[in-house]
Formats: structure tokens, sequence, C-alpha cells
DNA sequence: TGAGGTGATTGAATCGTTTTAAGAATGAGA
DNA sequence: TCTCATTCTTAAAACGATTCAATCACCTCA
């Protein structure tokens, strides 16, 4: 049924060594033998068998790739950039979606040792420290991406959230708000707090600008509409002048509350910027202002430092963390 | 610096065979021995080495999965549902996104081939019957997802997309509009024409009613908003009183500018219906109705046929079309 | 003519698991 | 005591690509 290079070598009239040379080191090999060789190839439709491959080198060929959700556009253009740094490196990605549950996180985990891969990607979500020390153990370096490692044992490639909520509230003060709301939760989720503590060390290099916090209990279109409608109904002079919207989804929620009524106008009455930058929030009725993270950066970094930890176990683990960046649009025009 | 059933088999004072017996056959060996074998295998950490299985077995224990587009929410909730029914069979799922790229997509297929898959899942882009059918030769089933085989060579999985449109339109009617505009396009994506051919055949029942399209150049919500401008910048006698979107994208857009001057009101003036029931449908300004597809189990399907042809490679293709469901919300009430 | 060198090719050993035919141990029945 | 079943266990042979020491062919130069 299968093709082996035991056919191949036939066909071609030279020993197996030789087939595998072409394929592998073709300079060892003359150039009449390299051609015959590859007819031999083409017109049997060799291809050849990873798993054999993979038995002789003691290793795959493949990085595994763990994320948190797939439907969230920021893993997905990081696992791009993971995917198009490791194809120029020969190797593949495969992909892994934990959907926040740490059982599926463990069996991805238990996949790829089984399969030996060449590395880990991973953006943990329960406890696996002691797992990934095990597979360092065993040869196959991690690197953690969108999160720090506790105890700095591992490398990280993260964006620095404190720095993106300095950003979008600075952007908020340069354009002339005083009274800025931030609205997002719940406050357990590292990202929200990150954000809220730059928002907060915004404020406070300006006494004159306050900061109110309205907590959600999701970060989605749904909360961000109840958190728009509530802040609707307080008496005009009670508004805040600006929503700094944890993520994107809240913003859009926040967006749709303000603008239905038609009371209120975003940018005039009150300023929004989110934070994501996805794809609706360009698309939304009024194009959003967002704080952009390097996604697929971040993906191609962590194949990166793979690779080299890799080729050198020894090296010492590094945390890279990334600048967020501001995008304008018309959410925060006047 | 592996540990392999070699150092089990010594631990255990055991064969390699006693070993491999217990981890895949053990009612062939007594309990006291599975215990013994069991208690080496947790004290050495022993994970076995799946490249040497495959090797042996002559096929992986994998499916690979291609799909147009990651950030489609219909794909992640088909490979969400492939993924689950595979895992019952102890199979994992290999996902490859190929970005409608034909390059993209030939690259996996080499890559399932070299890995010598299980099966390979697909929604295709390009012409790719001849691959699979050598895959097939090779002992690699291929079904097709949301796509039909146009000489029915293969086994598919897809969705009744003229039924879709069929619902959508008789559910406007029924709810006493009469002058319907299509929105969508371009006319070459076949879910786009199978869509408008649906509304065209729910029309032709109903001689009160009339239908006219607007095409647009995308699926997407610009093009929406563009297409929903364009209405309202007719003179009021000349407007649809509903607008059936080829999907919910195009439906938020349209929504979007409809709703903006609050000159006019979804649904009062305009219904307004959309397709695919994405999590924004649910959660825009005013909820969308929307046709909802059964993503997941559009994969389970697929898996499940596919280990069916795995099992037995002479089975006849089969062509499964499942139907596509309506979901009624606020936009389409009166 | 023969020693030495160079470059191309070979063939056997190897990776770690599963499988299978053969072997050992135990007990039952004659 | 011997034979025949019945369990368990073993040892060796696969699977297919890669690697490396050994060999071969050919050439150069003393």
């Amino acid at each position: 049924m299968s093709v082996s290079v035991k056919d191949v070598a036939a066909r071609a009239g030279v020993s197996v060594g030789t087939v595998s040379n072409v394929m592998n080191w073709p300079d060892k090999v003359s150039s009449a033998t390299v051609e015959r060789v590859q007819r031999a190839i083409d017109d049997l439709g060799f291809v050849r068998n990873d798993a054999a491959r993979q038995l002789r080198a003691g290793r795959s060929h493949a990085i595994g790739l763990v994320i948190l959700d797939i439907g969230n556009p920021f893993f997905t253009d990081l696992a791009r950039g993971a995917e198009d740094r490791a194809s120029k490196a020969g190797l593949s990605i495969i992909l892994g979606n934990s959907d926040e549950r740490a059982e599926r996180e463990s069996s991805y985990l238990d996949l790829f040792e089984e399969q030996r891969m060449h590395g880990v990607l991973i953006s943990p979500f329960g406890e696996i420290t002691a797992r990934l020390r095990r597979l360092r153990e065993r040869g196959i370096p991690a690197v953690l991406v969108d999160r720090t490692s506790a105890d700095a044992s591992f490398s990280s490639v993260s964006v620095d959230d404190v720095a993106g909520g300095v950003l979008a509230v600075d952007h908020l003060i340069d354009s002339g708000r005083r009274r800025i709301a931030f609205v997002g939760g719940p406050s357990e989720i590292r990202q929200v707090s990150d954000r809220l503590e730059g928002a907060r060390s915004a404020v406070s290099a300006h006494p004159e600008v306050m900061l109110e916090v309205i907590e959600t209990r999701a970060l989605s279109v749904i909360e961000g509409r109840a958190a728009g409608n509530a802040i609707l109904a307080r008496p005009p002079e009670d508004r805040p002048d600006a929503v700094f919207a944890a993520n994107d989804l809240i913003a859009m929620g926040v967006l749709q509350a303000l603008n239905m009524q038609g009371a209120l106008h975003v940018p005039r009455d009150i300023a929004l910027i989110g934070y994501d930058d996805i794809d609706f929030a360009s698309a939304a009725v009024v194009p959003l202002s967002s704080i952009r993270q390097p996604s697929a950066m971040i993906g191609a970094t962590a194949v990166e430092i793979l690779l080299e930890e890799a080729a050198d176990p020894q090296l010492a683990p590094r945390q890279i963390v990334f600048q967020p960046e501001l995008v304008v649009r018309e959410s925060t025009g006047r």
C-alpha cells in the first residue's frame, strides 16, 4: 500500500542510505544520482513517513501550542504569527484549544509528551509548572505566552497590560476628558486588574481627573450594555465624560446603550476607548479607539525563543514583555 | 533522558511484551502483573512514544482537519464538535487553517500525508480532488465538510443553504412583510447564491411578494452598512419592509445604518434577518433573528463517517445534508 | 608500480513499540 | 506418573527512515 525508501532505492538502483542522503544531504551525493533518485521518488509518489523519521530523530518536527480560547481573535492572530515563524524553520504548529478547562489543557500536554514535541507554547490556565518542568527534563522546552511565569523558571512572552491602561487613560486625559469611568470585570482576571492599575496610575499624575470603576460580571457585549444603561440612567451631572472599557466587547455594549436613545452622543458627550482592537472595533457604528496588542509578534517571538532553548537547553529563561499600541479612531474624537 | 518500555520491563521484572500487553490488552495479563507493571510505569513516569506506536501501526492516531477561516465561529464550532467525537474514539484532531489560500491548504495535506493520518476532514478551497484520491489510495480516507463533492466521489457533510434561504424568507412573509430585499455578495460565493436561490423560491409561491437584490462586494459589516445607507437614502415608498442579509455581519451593518439616524426603526419599519447565528447576533442593539447551522453536529458527523470509512475503505461515499434552523428574535418582531 | 588521497556509495545498526509464535508453568484427569 | 489444557509470559521480528563506519572506484604523484 505504502511506498518506502526501499522501493525508491530499488527503482533508482541505489541503496537506502543514498536515498536518505538525497533528501537530507544532497551535497553528499553526485548530481547524476540525485537526479535518478528524484525521478524514482516522483514516479512512485513517495512521501516519507514522519513517524519513522521522528522515531529515529527522537523528537517530532512540530511545536505544540495550547491557547485559552479559539474564539478570541487575539489568540488566533497569535497562532498565525507562531505558524509563520515555525514554518520558516521547517516546523509545523499543532494547535490545541484548552477552552479554559484544566482537564483539556492537561490532555493536550499528555498528547504533546506522547508525541515528543519539539517544544510547547502555552497560555496556561491551571497549575502546570510541575508538568512543564517534567517536559523540560525530558528534553521538551516550554515557553509561556500571554502570561508570565510566577517564579521566572520558564521563558515567557507577554504584553504589558498596565502600560496599556496608562496609554488608554493618558489619551483620554490628553483629549480633555476629566471624569473617567473604567468598565470591566471580574477583577480576578489579571488582564482586567492590570489594565485598571494602569488607569489608576495614569490618573494619579493628574489631580484634576477623577476615576470611577464600574464592575461587570464578564467581558461581554451584554454586560457592557448594562453598564452603559446604568450610566444613562444617572442625572447628567453625575455622568462620566469618558469610558475606558476593559475590552472591545464591553466597549461595543456601552456604545450601543449610549447611542440607542439618541440622548447622548459618542464621542461628543462621552468618549469611549476599548482594548484588544478586534476586527469589530473598526466596524462599529462609531469606529472604536482601542489598544492593540502585537498578537502575531508574540507568537513569532515565542517560537523564536523556543527554538533557541530547544537547541541549547542550558539557556537561562527570558521574560519578554511587549508594549501595546494606541489606535485612535472616532470614538475618542470630539 | 527518555524512559522506554525496556526500562519499565526491567523495573517490573517482566518482558517488554508484557508491558505492552498491560497497556493495550490488560485482560491478557494476570492482575498481579498488571499491578506490578503499573507501579513501575508510575514510578518511572513512563510516557509511551507515539512515533514508535504509529510506525508499528502504520497510521497515526490523529485526524487532520483543514478549515477555511479560523476567525469564523462557524468553523471553530465545527472543530469543537469534531474534537469531541474524535476523543471518544481515542483520536485527536490536528487543526489546520488554510485561510482560503491554496498553497496553505496544499501544505497541510502534505503534512497529513507525511504523518499518515487516520483520516482527513477538509472544507476545500482549491482543486484538490486528485490529492484526496491519492490519499485514499494510500489508505487515508477523506470527508468534505461544508461543501459537497462535485462528482460525489467523496463523502460530505454540509448544510442546505437553499433551505435556509426559504426558511428566512418564509418567516418574513409569514410575519406580514411584502417587499423583501436580499443583501449580500459577491454572488460567486456558493453560500450566497444558494441562500438567494432559496429566497427566490420562497417568494415565487407568493405573487404579492416582491424580492429585490442588493449586491455587496463582501460579507462584512462595512458592506452591510453601505447597503443600509443606500436603503435609507431612498424615498420612503421605494424602501423594502424587510431585509434578508446573506450573513450576520451584513445584517449588523444594515442594522447600524438603519438605526443610526433614528428615522427608521427595526423591526417596526423594516424587519431584518441574518444568517449563521453568530454570538454577536444575539448581542446586537436589536437582537437579530437568524438562521442557525448545526456546526458542531457537522463536525461530529464528519468524524463519524470518517471512522467508518477508515474501518472499511470499500464503503460507498455518502452525502449528508443538514437542515438549518430558524432562530426568531426581536429584529423580525413587530 | 604502488602508496595515498578523495569523493561517492553501501549496508548494518538503531530508534521504541506492537505482535505473534513459541515456551514455561500450573493444574486436572487418566 | 504421564498427558493434555489452560494461562501467562517471553523473545524475536517487524515498522521505515537515518546515520556512520566501512568499502569501493578512481585519480595523483612519487
